[in-house]
DNA sequence: AGCACGCCGACT
DNA sequence: GTCGGCGTGCTC
């Protein structure tokens, strides 16, 4: 009699299927091809468990064969893939797919491209400081503790891990550390080649797909010991993973979206308990979620205080921009920061500004009748760039300013608001001789131009940096010594009930970009709300003081870390349909929970529209 | 998701 | 009488 197997495939249906096997090589966790619907089509799928199938309810087909380019996985993974599955609410048959590169194995062809794994000369390890070596022995790398180290920004946390790294490859493990895509700049690859030479994998969203299948699977058959990625990466499955690094835990690009709704950071922590090595998250503003966790004691918390080599934190001055103005300068431009900047020229030092908003200005309006020129397909205002190009962010329309307003056709459109491209133009208006670049989404579009600008600015070619996320962290430039933050107020007005937090992270983030060598450096954030206290805080560099106080608000109000909420996302093509669907969801959740008795308090909120309430000409709605 | 089936309008 | 556009339902 065959073997009969339940199989998850490669499909959006969350059933196992059973299959027989007339080859008798296979077992749990081996990926195979089996055939699928009316027309047998081939689809892939993961062997999961023996079935005891009996009833005959159904044709049971036979697997075509184990797959031919798809190694088998670990019992310990395939565990991890099921939690996944169940956790996040997703078709394991999807979430297997997740584990595999997206090209066969082989060809060795050679790339013409930068090698992603820089060649550098291995550099001789610093000293630790004082704390570095506290925390190296506080950590046990044998078996599964979660710790948060929370670290300063140039406290040397980089150095912490790669001891620990070194410590797992001693033993013959292999280590992995995942960072935010944003961060996985060039920079930190390079500082892990300094001591790991080619001993590394590296797998992010940028790699072709023949990259990212050379990498998996050098990583895979343990040629190379230490896997450096993206989200993504943490599916690798390596051979005896020793120990998981999570840096900069606190990022939201951790979270997916879509597909397999997922946060690589809690997956990983799934996953190095379910391995039994030891993980660590790294950050310098940690999420509220996890220094809460630190603080009940489920992680183990682990602290450095100070910048490596007696260097300082950088002195942060926040400036009132509503003030009265001086005239010779544009309206987003404090004296202050003017006159530091100009100091920092005659000085030879580099200095960065940072405005999270692209464009010349995020909206035009007519001055004589009011009219906004809105996006057709979207609920947002076009983006001016250029001098006559209004753009939407959230689609590819675009068109051209016209010289009068298309409502009224009287008057003119005025550009209203602040983007990177208009503070470059001023700048280089107010000092012609310095060597601006700017860093964003328009101008840096691929890992090349990034590598362009980190060596810009690392020889001495770049004077001012102006830019967006891009270079609010994991950047390292010595020469860089004055952080202006232009206006920090974008941050806090997102809808979010993490919009403090945020707020807080991105103004002690950037200013973490300051003066990390010898020289000591300067910070102005500029801010309409001088008392708010996000700024207030990350002035005095005060993260456990902005955590209590948050902590506390968060309680009061009971979201997370105290209460859970969950978001059910709905969108489609007719606002009423919409909504419609909303309702009907809504009520069977009312009616699901009326059948409960003693849960905690729950509520269901909505259905309302999304805070973008329309977007590729979808309407949104949430619950 | 991907495919087949089936219902209906449009065209030879 | 046949083609094909898309709504519906199933996939071991």
């Amino acid at each position: 009699m065959p073997h009969l197997w339940q199989v998850a495939v490669n499909s959006p249906i969350r059933n196992l299927f059973t299959y027989s096997d007339e080859l008798g090589s296979l077992r749990p966790g081996t990926p195979v091809t089996v055939p699928f619907g009316p027309s047998n089509r081939k689809v892939t799928g993961l062997v999961i468990d023996a079935s005891q199938e009996t009833s005959s309810k159904f044709e049971i087909k036979a697997i075509f064969e184990a797959h031919p380019e798809r190694p088998a996985l670990s019992p310990i993974l395939l565990q991890w893939l099921q939690w996944l599955s169940d956790y996040y609410i997703h078709p394991l048959g999807q979430v297997q797919e997740m584990v595999f590169p997206p090209l066969k194995k082989h060809s060795n062809r050679v790339s013409k491209k930068a090698p992603i794994i820089p060649t550098v000369d291995k550099v001789e390890p610093p000293s630790l400081t004082e704390e570095q070596e506290n925390v190296l022995q506080q950590v046990s790398i044998d078996g599964f503790q979660t710790h948060l180290l929370h670290g300063v920004t140039g406290s040397g946390k980089t150095e912490v891990y790669i001891r620990l790294i070194e410590k797992v490859l001693e033993q013959g493990k292999s280590a992995m550390v995942l960072v935010p895509e944003i961060s996985l700049t060039p920079q930190l690859v390079h500082r892990f080649a300094e001591r790991f030479t080619d001993n590394i994998a590296v797998i992010h969203s940028q790699l072709t797909d023949r990259e990212k299948t050379n990498q998996w699977w050098s990583a895979f058959e343990g040629e190379k010991k230490l896997l450096i990625g993206a989200r993504s990466a943490l599916f690798c499955p390596l051979p005896q993973l020793g120990l998981i690094i999570v840096d900069e835990e606190h990022e939201p690009s951790f979270k997916q979206e879509e597909k397999l709704k997922y946060n690589a950071r809690d997956a990983a922590i799934k996953r190095a308990q379910l391995e039994d090595c030891p993980i660590i998250l790294g950050s310098a503003t940690p999420s509220l979620e996890s220094w809460n966790n630190a603080l009940t004691g489920k992680f183990k918390k682990l602290t450095m205080k100070n910048r490596v080599s007696e260097r300082t934190l950088p002195a942060v001055q926040t400036h009132f921009l509503g003030g009265e103005r001086d005239s010779s300068l544009p309206y987003w431009l404090s004296r202050e920061l003017f006159h530091k900047i100009e100091k920092n020229l005659e000085d030879k030092h580099q200095s960065a500004l940072f405005l999270n908003r692209r464009g010349m200005a995020p909206s035009v309006q007519c001055f004589s009748c009011g009219f906004i020129s809105m996006c057709p397909n979207c609920d947002i205002t076009l983006t001016l760039h250029g001098q006559h190009h209004l753009v939407c962010h959230y689609c590819d329309y675009h068109e051209k300013l016209t010289d009068d307003c298309p409502d009224c056709t009287e008057g003119s459109l005025q550009a209203y608001g602040l983007g990177t491209e208009a503070v470059e133009k001023d700048l280089q208006k107010l000092f012609p001789e310095a060597r601006i670049f700017r860093a964003d989404r328009d101008e840096v579009h691929s890992r090349e131009a990034l590598e362009d600008m980190i060596a810009g600015m690392e020889k001495g070619d770049i004077d001012i940096l102006v830019g967006t996320q891009m270079i609010a962290k994991g950047l390292d430039f010595p020469n860089l010594t004055l952080v202006g933050l232009v206006l920090a107020d974008v941050a806090f007005n997102i809808p979010d009930f993490r919009a403090s937090e945020r707020s807080f992270q991105l103004c002690t983030q950037v200013s973490g970009r300051a003066g990390r060598s010898i020289h000591p450096g300067e910070v102005i954030i500029q801010t309409y709300k001088t008392k708010h206290p996000s700024i207030a805080f990350a002035k005095n560099h005060d993260f456990i003081g902005f955590a209590e106080q948050e902590l506390e608000n968060r309680k009061t109000f009971g979201y997370p870390p105290f209460g859970k909420i969950a978001s059910l996302r709905l969108s489609g093509l007719q606002a009423a349909e919409v909504e419609g669907l909303g309702k009907t969801l809504v009520h069977f959740g009312e009616q699901a929970l009326s059948h409960f008795k003693d849960l905690p308090e729950v509520k269901i909120m909505g259905p309302t529209p999304a805070p973008l309430a329309r977007i590729k000409n979808r309407y949104r709605y949430h619950i």
